[in-house]
DNA sequence: CTAACGTACAACCAAATGGTTGTAGATGAG
DNA sequence: CTCATCTACAACCATTTGGTTGTACGTTAG
């Protein structure tokens, strides 16, 4: 699933560091690795999984592979979290309601906080 | 890092599905085990990851554990999102403004902050 | 042209994931 | 009390992850 990938891809410091880093600015992978106490090879693998994730785009440029963030990516991430959180939370409300207009057997106290 | 722990509990579709189940009314682990196709074992132990980061509490009733999504952590769940893309989408408008008010190329960088 | 650089990729490894089965301890129903 | 249920946990297994080193290849600088 996307969504699996995308928050995969962002549960690590390294990966989101990356993302950052690539907001602004493109930088070679090379120049990337010498931020981070790994490997160029550790770091390419996170800019594959990133790129999996369609989170960052590389371009070549000369013998150098330039990253970069996609912007849109990341807020369509963030949309993603949104909605998902939006369903939680709908689901929470219409209970609520439920709760409130009929009071069934289970009958417990229905103080989820509305806002 | 408590977002790591975070984001991976969340980059799992039966996770999400438990979380969400558990928004509303809780459910024992056995009840939860019923609506997955994997064993009992599996879903305690996805139960467990969703306790380590936080979105689910379980309590005991009887010879039943009944498993329950705290909405608070979902809630600050979405807002750790929100800040880090808050934080990203900063460094993209300052960049900007930069660009736009100061237009000049040379060497840009040298940014060490690591954090 | 040659040497240095940046990258890709394979092979390998330890540890974590995500699943299984099996066993044992509490607890509630009858 | 006895038995079925719910849970906890250990042992095991296959796969993935996150890291390493080594090698090969394209590209640019000199």
């Amino acid at each position: 699933m996307v969504v699996d990938r995308l928050l995969h891809a962002l549960a690590d410091t390294t990966r989101r560091d990356i993302v950052r880093r690539c907001l602004v600015g493109e930088a070679s992978v090379s120049r990337l690795a010498e931020a981070y106490p790994m490997s160029f090879a550790a770091v390419q693998k996170h800019v594959a999984v990133l790129e999996r994730a369609g989170l960052v785009t590389k371009q070549r440029s000369g013998r150098e592979q330039l990253v970069s963030t996609d912007v849109d990516a990341v807020r369509r991430a963030r949309e993603a979290l949104d909605q998902l959180e939006a369903t939680w939370r709908g689901r929470v409300d219409r209970m609520s309601a439920l709760l409130t207009e009929t009071d069934t057997e289970g009958n417990q106290n229905d103080e989820r906080d509305q806002h």
